[in-house]
DNA sequence: TTATAAACTGAGAATACTCTCAAAAACCAT
DNA sequence: ATGGTTTTTGAGAGTATTCTCAGTTTATAA
């Protein structure tokens, strides 16, 4: 068999995968990680139940395949130049925080499979794990300038995460966007010890 | 059958009950409310399954109750006075989140099943239900005195329970009692409006 | 001691879910 | 069309869970 006939059918087995996915994310949407069946996610997907473990060895490998898949839809346009060290670091920050949550609220599907990701014991998702590293960069580089008052561990890191994921319900649940990303970035601000006057300007 | 055997025989049904509360307690504690199963917490609790369904209709009923008697013990010897007008609403504030903190932390397993109640799709569990009422009145408190710069909302009050939540998280983690519950007061103060240096003044 | 109501028991019915596997279907180069 | 390979199918084995219920045990008033 040629490298052609390979590829067709990789498409192909591909194209089933991503259906999978796709209707995963639906279900995920609807009733969570925890209760989400394999049963229904293949219904939804007009696929055989026995196709599901064809494609994917259990359902963990699913739930990664879908956080891989909306990180990547997500992270597809955005790349912020934190290094630009003119810039006040707040600033920098302010849109950094605006840019996410606005990409995670492109769609209410994902919108409701990040925010289930929160609700997560054990096992951080593959959603969540990429997060930190842009965030400590970011609040270390307001460091180095002498922005913050504050000092980098879990507790404000989770801090920070909190305060996103409060603002995407917030958002999931109708509350204007534009208002709730302003009020995300005001207290972010001034956990790091922004003034708080100063926090609100930056954030409108 | 008069009064006395009535009671004698409540005394009896109400010890299982509470028996049954104590394993689901330690079942939840290990694996979270989703997941504890009724098999295992009759296993633990000594009883047969079947004495579960004589106590509790199901397992939402065995949820609630739990929630409950957490709260009563968290909540027993925890009075604030905030209302004294001659103190400093954000004193009142931190000693309250101090308080409320340290409650949460005498025992592990209460530790570990109020964090489980923050992972929640959907109902709200009663754990967490009367919160928001004492919350909202302290900041109305200190709004009325100008001491903060904010609005209240269902944004600043998830803010406010998050934050609260990740030093628990902390804590039940290992992490410095003291410190954690510190860094809780000085984040929350600083998102009410304090100065950032005043709050951590405040917090220690 | 006995009668009676309350409390408890555990087998099993009903349901739901994950994952396997032998067979069927689809695909495509020849 | 043929044949070999990949992909899909769905029945069902295995497991786990919630909840019911007919029958047993326990406590105690009389």
């Amino acid at each position: 068999m040629n490298t052609f006939l390979k590829n067709k059918n990789k498409n192909k087995k591909l194209q089933t995968r991503l259906e999978i996915i796709d209707a995963a994310i639906k279900v995920i949407a609807k009733s969570g990680r925890d209760t989400a069946s394999i049963l229904e996610i293949t219904k939804v997907a007009k696929v055989a139940n026995g196709t599901f473990y064809y494609h994917f060895k259990n359902k963990d490998k699913l739930l990664d395949a879908v956080g891989e898949k909306i990180i990547s839809e997500i992270t597809a346009s955005y790349e912020i130049e934190w290094k630009s060290a003119k810039e006040d670091p707040a600033i920098l920050f302010a849109n950094a925080t605006k840019t996410n949550l606005i990409n995670c609220s492109q769609d209410p599907l994902w919108l409701a499979v990040i925010i289930d990701s929160f609700h997560t014991r054990g096992k951080v998702p593959p959603i969540l794990r990429g997060y930190n590293k842009s965030l400590v960069a970011h609040i270390e580089f307001g460091l180095s300038k002498k922005r913050y008052d504050t000092k980098i561990d879990d507790n404000l890191l989770a801090n920070m995460q909190s305060i996103n994921r409060n603002a995407l319900i917030m958002i999931s649940e109708g509350k204007v966007v534009k208002k709730t990303i302003q009020q995300a970035i005001e207290a972010k601000l001034r956990i790091l010890g922004i003034a708080p006057k100063e926090a609100r300007q930056i954030a409108i």
